[in-house]
DNA sequence: ACATGCCTAAGGGTATTCCCTGATTTTTTA
DNA sequence: TAAAAAATCAGGGAATACCCTTAGGCATGT
């Protein structure tokens, strides 16, 4: 039985690699290549492929909502995550929202169609280097955890205008509150988020799309 | 005669696409593929490519230094930049280090042939879409312009200590440097990414990318 | 009615950053 | 080799961030 795969990305050269590195493959079919997240949703039932190779960095829908989506309407679809980046937060949320693998962009033939055989099997496949992060981290990780920081309405209100480059003074004017109220927010954030200061806010917010 | 080509990218993905795209056009001869600077640099000579697709987010030396040191020993290589990123500014510096053409990675086939046949001319290839940008963005660049915003090796250091969540007295001891020289630094980082504090220039660079 | 969580706020500090100015030495480049 | 750029350091002060603690009001759910 032939296995029909789809991939979206952005990147044409992605597309174009991850296609062209499959294409001498006979028991594979490359039914469907998607620029974004709309042309991914639009051709999905049509191509119905087995396997979806997800970039999880488009320009108009994220990568999690984009396959909480899929994996609503096409429960059957396996869907392999592709991101640059090995940041592990980001892979456990993936992977607990349905996801069935996660792989880094300079991935190579072999590991390509060993990922998709995994999955295929019914398992969750992560590339190693990422599989070891995820264990040495999961013991150090005692409070932090892969769950994702959920900052109150008004924590993200903060969050949102240290981002801005406001002083202490200026988010209090812009938020009608007090100041000592802001710092007690930032606190509150910094806590939350494990930083050590707004750089750390900052930084982690970043990473983990909390912005 | 035929034009040899060569590609420098960390993604395996990438790489194989663009050689792909470019395989089937027979007055081309891809002649190397490169996963870091390194092993461009190692490469280069040997195989003496007309052309070097060259992705300037590599993990080991970045794109503007490694473009100028190929093209400080190899000066009649043309270098086109393969990016994701629009960043005008980037874009700017990256010509006025000698870069022949800038390219984003959704770049399809014949932009990508269009691109080679440009700068082998002798002249300089930049994307329709960020040349309007530069042409709209020139006028409003006044004071950005004539400054350099390139890092000086020490606020590198200096940048990713701060990015670490050092404070000033940690980041002197880290580079064995006096507390009063960090905090220049910082304020030259700052000046120069336009930013008004810490947290702004860790926004900046990561959206720069200079970590 | 009580516990929980959130938003608010403050006192009273200490630590750090931010800013300006000016300067010497070292390294790189023209 | 001269000029320019980079790296080093400093004084001194104002502004801001960081930290710990406490606490009232308010809504929600048990």
């Amino acid at each position: 039985m032939i296995i029909k795969v789809s991939i979206t990305d952005d990147h044409e050269m992605v597309l174009q690699g991850i296609a062209s590195m499959l294409s001498d493959t006979p028991e594979l079919d490359v039914v469907g290549l998607y620029n974004n997240a709309q042309e991914t949703l639009d051709n999905i039932e049509k191509d119905h492929p087995d396997i979806l190779f997800l970039d999880i960095n488009l320009p108009d829908i994220n990568g999690i909502d984009l396959s909480k989506r899929l994996l609503k309407n096409y429960p059957e679809l396996k869907i392999i995550a592709l991101t640059n980046f090995e940041d592990i937060s980001f892979v456990k949320r993936m992977l607990k929202n349905g996801v069935h693998g996660y792989l880094l962009k300079n991935t190579d033939k072999l590991e390509l169609i060993k990922a998709m055989k995994t999955v295929l099997s019914g398992e969750l496949f992560v590339q190693k280097d990422i599989q070891n992060k995820l264990l040495t981290q999961s013991t150090q990780t005692t409070v932090d955890n892969g769950l994702k920081p959920n900052l109150t309405r008004r924590e993200h209100d903060v969050l949102v205008a240290i981002s801005e480059e406001l002083t202490t003074q200026e988010i209090s004017e812009k938020l009608f509150i007090s100041p000592k109220t802001v710092e007690t927010h930032r606190m509150n954030i910094m806590s939350k988020l494990g930083a050590k200061n707004s750089v750390g806010i900052i930084k982690i917010a970043i990473e983990k799309q909390l912005l």
